[in-house]
DNA sequence: TAGATTGTTAATCGATTAACAATC
DNA sequence: TAGATTGTTAATCGATTAACAATC
């Protein structure tokens, strides 16, 4: 697994090389994207992956996509295309989530069951090192290589863990209770599952996942 | 449920009256963004919201979205905000996602069940009015108000039913072939929640979802 | 009235796209 | 070599933002 890319030349011309610069929101939502792509294709043995079908599966123009990546050094190489596992470690690199990142999982009903199952987190350096519940039958039970604790335990285990990043796959009801507990304990990015608008300081950001939503911008094209 | 706004004045302003003008991507999607947000707050109660508020939620500058919705009429009142219901109404009706829209769901596992016993497809006037799965104990069980069907009858319930829709909750490994038989019975739109990526005839829109390439996005922000 | 918030302008910045030479 | 695809330019379009008058 090589961090070195072409012959080395002209490093100025790299923005890696300058990590005091931050990322146009645009540019980095995009690069998450590609990722997604890549892990699959990665997945499926897919060695090497050209622009135009990057394209294709992420809905961006595949213009956009060699100007964006092109920005940082030149990965692709002409004629044949993009090495689909040294881009996920170059893209990696430019989003500074090459690590494992500590999660915590909130709720271990049927969605915390799937999300605790599956590798949809794993596959991106997500390790979920707690899962917790507050309904007694669950807590104690395995789920994937964890064993649901209580909600008690919350704020020492995010202490001893360095967790940053909570998942709530809670009902709405019970969000906002549990969103106060993680901001008191020092969580800053909340992923929420739940249909509860969460209250939250500045300093922490939530962010919301709509399916529902998505779909009613898919079905705008289709009417359209 | 009244469908007109304002004073009745100057139609000719309203984009609303010109059905053959396309939106452009970004304002498709933030308006459906806002959308997602409204309807929280309409669960909760909230009457009326303004765009600072929604700009807090949705991470979208306030300018832009007041930019974005008055380009569509006057929704909003000076000193006071805009009306949650009355916004939620004018954005479907933007959206021309007004009405019910029937959809298929793929799998009666965790996730599966998960998406069935919860609202957040029926809240933005989705109906899921069939469930399939390949597995037999699952096969006739109840799951939120349908029975689970073998995924055989796929292309009789999609004519009958006229689903445009269709929503995956299987392995990675089933994906594929669902697809495919998808595709067949003239589904247009597919929501792949499995990390399988689909080949599918360009007609067809793939909407795969990874919320660990969202959160890989929000720890960016984090980290720098 | 006073305070708040919309609707709108103007100026800047980033995204999008077509086109094509470079080169694998 | 011939075909394919990158890296890059240039031109256009849409997004973003600050500022503020209008007005609830």
């Amino acid at each position: 697994m090589s961090y070195t890319v072409g012959r080395g030349s002209q490093p100025e011309e790299s923005s890696l090389d300058k990590p005091g610069e931050k990322l146009a929101l645009g540019v980095a939502a995009r690069l998450s994207r590609y990722l997604q792509v890549l892990t699959q294709a990665r997945k499926i043995g897919k060695e090497t992956i050209s622009s135009q079908e990057l394209a294709e599966y992420t809905h961006v123009n595949s213009t956009q996509i060699r100007r964006d990546l092109s920005g940082f050094g030149k990965f692709g190489k002409r004629g044949v295309g993009y090495n689909v596992e040294s881009l996920v470690t170059q893209i990696r690199k430019i989003l500074r989530t090459s690590g494992q990142h500590n999660i915590a999982l909130f709720g271990a009903g049927h969605l915390g069951t799937a999300i605790a199952t599956s590798d949809i987190f794993g596959d991106h350096g997500f390790r979920i090192v707690a899962i917790f519940d507050v309904v007694d039958d669950r807590v104690g039970t395995k789920l994937g290589d964890q064993v649901v604790r209580h909600s008690s335990e919350l704020h020492d285990v995010v202490e001893e863990e360095e967790i940053v990043v909570a998942v709530l796959a809670v009902p709405a009801s019970a969000a906002q209770g549990i969103a106060d507990s993680l901001v008191d304990a020092g969580v800053k990015i909340i992923f929420n599952y739940s249909d509860a608008l969460l209250n939250v300081p500045p300093d922490v950001t939530v962010h919301a996942s709509s399916p529902a939503v998505d779909l009613l911008y898919a079905l705008y094209f289709y009417l359209t």
